[in-house]
DNA sequence: GTCATTTGACCACA
DNA sequence: TGTGGTCAAATGAC
């Protein structure tokens, strides 16, 4: 307890720190516009208040949960007991019905250990997985949307995962694995944020080792992200499904992988416009072979 | 036609 | 008996 409340109070230093930050390279910022400096100098000022903003909105998103959930001051992940669980529908007998029958019989059958996860996004993992089921859970606003291994029938693979909004502002979410993949799908993301190009520094590039996109919302409310047409990404593609409205991307549009849609040959299929909200960060994204080019707007 | 999602039904557990 | 976890038919997207 006391190593959590140190925790908390160098959260709260490290907030501080990174608004005196923004402090001066708005500063720096106001200079740059009277000294009429040229574009590259503008542009890694804008990529600094995003990143920027990233960390602070990291340091408000963690103070958050240190206040509203006491349980994750030391992790927000915990492992669960799972000695209390009952044993699994393995001990029924499959001749004791028929197979229509047999529909809900595997309840609560967490016979393997659970990691439960709060975040503000919904938690993206190295695996993939498919929806099998929603529920309107009793005193919950939001429903719960259960998710098992897209492995379950070739490789046997038995994790499940179950996903809830569990808050609206700031939008939070649980995650619940149940048991251990034995599938071989294991994913691969790299993002490789470049600005030292000597060409110009204000390109990113961003390239992606993918061989499947996998994220909460990408693998399971968007069917598969190979489909997407490059004329159909606009702005909505961004933007779950409104039928899947318990899934959400965070509030401002960020560089994360976990917002672009991958192609199965790891290259992004999109020629998408980023405008990011709250003066941090305008540009497009232009894809080109398998670098994605992020050039910002400047002025 | 194939695959993923949706949704009502089923059923074990508390 | 109500709740929650899972199944599987129906439906939709491509």
């Amino acid at each position: 307890m006391e190593n959590g409340r140190k925790a908390f109070e160098e959260l709260v230093r490290g907030h501080e720190f990174a608004k005196q930050l923004r402090q001066i390279i708005n500063i720096d910022e106001n200079n740059n516009d009277n000294n009429n400096n040229d574009d590259d100098d503008e542009s890694v000022t804008v990529f600094a208040q995003y990143l920027l903003t990233k960390v602070l909105n990291s340091f408000t998103n963690t103070l958050f949960l240190f206040n509203k959930y006491p349980s994750y001051q030391s992790h927000h992940i915990q492992l669960m007991d799972s000695s209390s669980i009952t044993p699994s529908q393995s001990q029924l007998s499959p001749n004791t019905s028929t197979i229509k029958d047999r529909r809900g019989c595997h309840k609560r059958s967490r016979t393997a250990e659970t990691t439960e996860e709060v975040s503000e996004t919904p938690t993206i993992d190295n695996h993939q997985w498919r929806k099998y089921g929603q529920k309107p859970i009793l005193n919950a606003k939001y429903s719960r949307n259960y998710y098992r291994c897209s492995h379950k029938l070739d490789q046997g693979c038995k994790a499940t995962k179950q996903v809830q909004r569990v808050q609206e502002k700031p939008p939070l979410y649980k995650t619940i694995y149940c048991g251990h993949h034995t599938c071989k799908d294991q994913l691969n993301h790299e993002i490789i944020l470049d600005n030292t190009s000597p060409s110009d520094s204000s390109i990113f590039l961003i390239s992606f080792d993918n061989t499947k996109q996998d994220c909460p919302f990408l693998s399971s409310s968007f069917p598969s992200s190979s489909m997407i047409k490059r004329d159909e990404c606009n702005r909505e593609e961004f933007i779950p499904m409104s039928s899947f409205d318990d899934y959400l991307i965070s509030p401002q549009p960020t560089l994360d992988a976990s917002q672009m849609h991958v192609t199965q040959s790891s290259t992004l299929e999109l020629d998408q416009s980023l405008d990011v909200m709250d003066g941090v960060l305008y540009g497009s994204l232009d894809h080109s072979d398998d670098l994605f080019q992020f050039q910002p707007y400047v002025g």
